[in-house]
DNA sequence: CCTCCCTGTTTCGCCAAGTGAAATCGCGTT
DNA sequence: AACGCGATTTCACTTGGCGAAACAGGGAGG
């Protein structure tokens, strides 16, 4: 906090504020981010001047614009993790035949970071810089189970929604999945996020041993073929390993055998 | 400028800097800017702790985070042009067989805000949010053609910078092709921007008549199935006109027979 | 091994610029 | 034609943004 400049933490605020509730005014915006209506008018009036917000001008109405699109696509081409995991997740997505998702935590939420679609499954969920919840898919409990205590707890203290009735809800129940997970590195679910989706996924560390990110390899539950599994997990865990090394990881950090 | 808060513009312009310029430090950050040391360290100290930038702590360089993704993926859900262009874009893309793409102006650059990938035509350069030019390709030019006199000119005047062989470089013959351009509203090129590449565009109208966007077919030149140009030509004209109805526009402001 | 130098980080004090409150404007409603 | 609501605009008050300059620390060169 001692170096944040206010005026540009509100702003961006305010981004996010209009990334989560599209198309509100400039009364509703003040209301939704707590601050004054006047504030609000010149940080959007400052945000739509270099195009980071639009105006629908009959219903004075505010979007995101199309500047983000352009900082998106550089983060895409320039982040380390994702410019390293590329070609993994390419071998992956051949490999596997499945949905290739990687996915980082962004404080309570999953981001996905990078996806490759497989041609033949259904259309998909799942979508670049798209936000999911912590507690349900496969991946997801990756990123939970190795984030720092303030945020397990405030995830298992927080409603966990049940998305489908496979959904695990009960704290206890997760919190002892979440220990199996870091005694492993990996996980899958089935049905938990979305009824007909399965996911095989695994920890992907930094140089420094830190979980940053997780692979998954994801489907539609009623196409996985009868045994493939085996295979699968072993698929995702590879790529996962050489995603790490690739990231400087040395393996000095090994999970102690689950 | 009267409501622009200073703050704000210099972090969003530095966030674009960054965007361009990526891995650089703060020392370079703040001649690349113009700004002073200080002020680098602190916006970038606000913008990092957002997770708009990303310090890799071994080189003290940053790149863009991942936040802007979750931007862009909202901007994509919920900007109005792009919404409604969605399920024309999918018609073009399966009727064409070809690269579908969506291109709006941003300043002197031509950004493409959405695409559709055939699954045949090889490796494409295209990408959601990917910067280019304004004066090659078939649907750049039509932007060129629709934008405000100051920015022809500015394009008119500026190097011209040559792609391929094909790519127009006088300024006479550029003005010339882009007064055809405003008589049709409809465009092509071929090995202008990529030397093998073609592309059909035509413009997309708001309900005010402006040209605010343009479609285009594009693939691989040599793929391009002999005669069959009429009918990409009227599929690309097809869905510019069923987008440009969806954002309002009611056929009164016809261009004029050419 | 020591020194220099370059770059990131921190401090300090001034005053421009950001801020909230309140007034004004403009439009759609009654 | 008056009313009411939300978007602009004005205004006066500081806050907090800012540049300059000091400090720190690590790597290159001697």
């Amino acid at each position: 906090m001692p170096y944040t400049i206010s005026a540009v933490d509100r702003a961006l605020a305010l981004l996010e504020a209009l990334a989560e509730n599209p198309g509100l005014s400039v009364t509703e915006l003040a209301k939704v981010s707590g601050n004054t209506k006047s504030l609000v008018f010149r940080l959007i009036f400052t945000l739509e001047q270099r195009g980071y917000v639009i105006k629908d001008p009959a219903t004075r109405t505010y979007t995101l614009g199309y500047r983000p699109l352009f900082l998106a696509s550089s983060a895409q081409d320039n982040v380390a993790l994702i410019k390293a995991a590329a070609p993994f997740l390419d071998d992956l997505a051949r490999s596997s035949g499945q949905h290739v998702n990687l996915l980082v935590r962004d404080g309570v939420h999953s981001l996905c970071v990078a996806l490759r679609t497989a041609l033949d499954s259904g259309r998909l969920y799942a979508q670049v810089g798209r936000r999911g919840p912590l507690h349900a898919g496969g991946g997801p409990k990756i990123l939970l189970a190795f984030a720092p205590r303030e945020v397990r707890d405030e995830v298992l203290a927080g409603p966990l929604r049940a998305f489908t009735p496979n959904t695990i809800t009960d704290p206890a129940e997760l919190a002892a999945r979440l220990a199996a997970i870091r005694e492993t590195g990996r996980n899958e679910s089935r049905g938990d996020l979305d009824v007909n989706a399965f996911s095989f996924a695994s920890a992907i560390h930094d140089a420094e041993g830190e979980v940053i990110a997780a692979v998954s390899c994801a489907g539609r539950l009623d196409r996985l073929p009868a045994g493939s599994e085996p295979r699968l997990r072993d698929l995702v865990d590879e790529a996962a390993s050489r995603i790490s090394e690739a990231m400087g990881w040395r393996q000095r950090f090994n999970a102690a055998v689950g």
